[in-house]
DNA sequence: CTACCGGTTGGAGTGCACTCCAGGTCAAGC
DNA sequence: GCTTGACCTGGAGTGCACTCCAACCGGTAG
């Protein structure tokens, strides 16, 4: 396989291939007779691993050191485990704070809805969409850091 | 309140504050009698939304259009329901993908644990971390678009 | 033989979203 | 009266993550 299928393949571009490569993300590849690159099937697990990481929010200073980790082979499993475990916490505070913003989103959508309708608003209520206010994250789940969400002093209103 | 007061409430910094307004995401501010700039409470509800629509990836072009509208009064209601509905699919679609990296990484941590305790992992399943393989979205909702994490071909390894 | 396609390199350019800085103004406290 | 500190402006600089480009090379089809 040639840069070129890989590309096709994973959905990433021959630039961005070899950009993830000059940089470390990706291991040096063979090369044919004529210097071209030659790629099995296999690189796709990892693309496709660093794409989801990537998808989900990590930046590529940390897929490099996973990768980096990686390269060294079984005596970076802590680390390795280490990190996802992080990033696992990182993306479960992400849900929380998407979850919200999905009950936000549809008050505020309710509400631009009866206005459009000509429905008055009363005052009290007027470009009212509740948000924070408290709500507790909605995933179930027992290792979940709110570290990243800890920052609104619950304003309850939000003008349209 | 003067911007530096609304930096410390709104964990903006003044310098992002001047850069917000300059691009038209914050109305142009009064002045005091000294050219400074002077704000009442209500802005920090308007930060805040702002501050919603960034941290679930709403980028700035769209903020800045909605903002604009926002400007138009009632007569944009319509477009901004628009906005916020195609918004609100974004984010059930990006919550569905965190949703299954979740799975994904507890998978991988798993076999990392037990790759450090010393179990030979079954060839057979070496490096193997449930992925994807058609996994329903997680949230239970009905105006979801899936559009954004239809890509991967579902391969079921990642090499750690 | 030559046209063309797909590959190679190093390096420059892009877009986003800030962030920092120089050089200046203004109001209040000592 | 002078210093201090918060603020002002316009513009330059930063970091991320690509993306594009020029100039070149190698294999194959017509």
């Amino acid at each position: 396989m040639r840069i070129g299928d890989l590309a096709e393949k994973s959905g990433l571009s021959t630039d961005t291939l070899r950009y993830y490569e000059k940089i470390g993300l990706l291991p040096r590849a063979l090369r044919d007779a004529g210097g071209r690159r030659v790629y099995d099937e296999t690189i796709l697990r990892w693309i496709d691993f660093l794409d989801r990481l990537k998808a989900t929010g990590m930046g590529i200073r940390d897929r490099l050191r996973y990768a980096e980790l990686r390269t060294k082979g079984g005596a970076s499993l802590t680390e390795r485990r280490e990190m996802l475990e992080a990033h696992r916490r990182k993306v479960a505070g992400d849900i929380a704070k998407l979850t919200d913003m999905l009950d936000v989103l549809d008050d505020k959508v309710e509400l631009y809805r009866k206005m459009e309708a000509g429905e008055t608003v009363d005052p009290a209520f007027e470009s009212c969409a509740r948000t924070e206010h408290g709500s507790q994250p909605v995933v179930k789940d027992q290792s979940f850091d709110h570290s990243t969400s800890t920052r609104a002093p619950a304003d309850a209103k939000s003008q349209p």
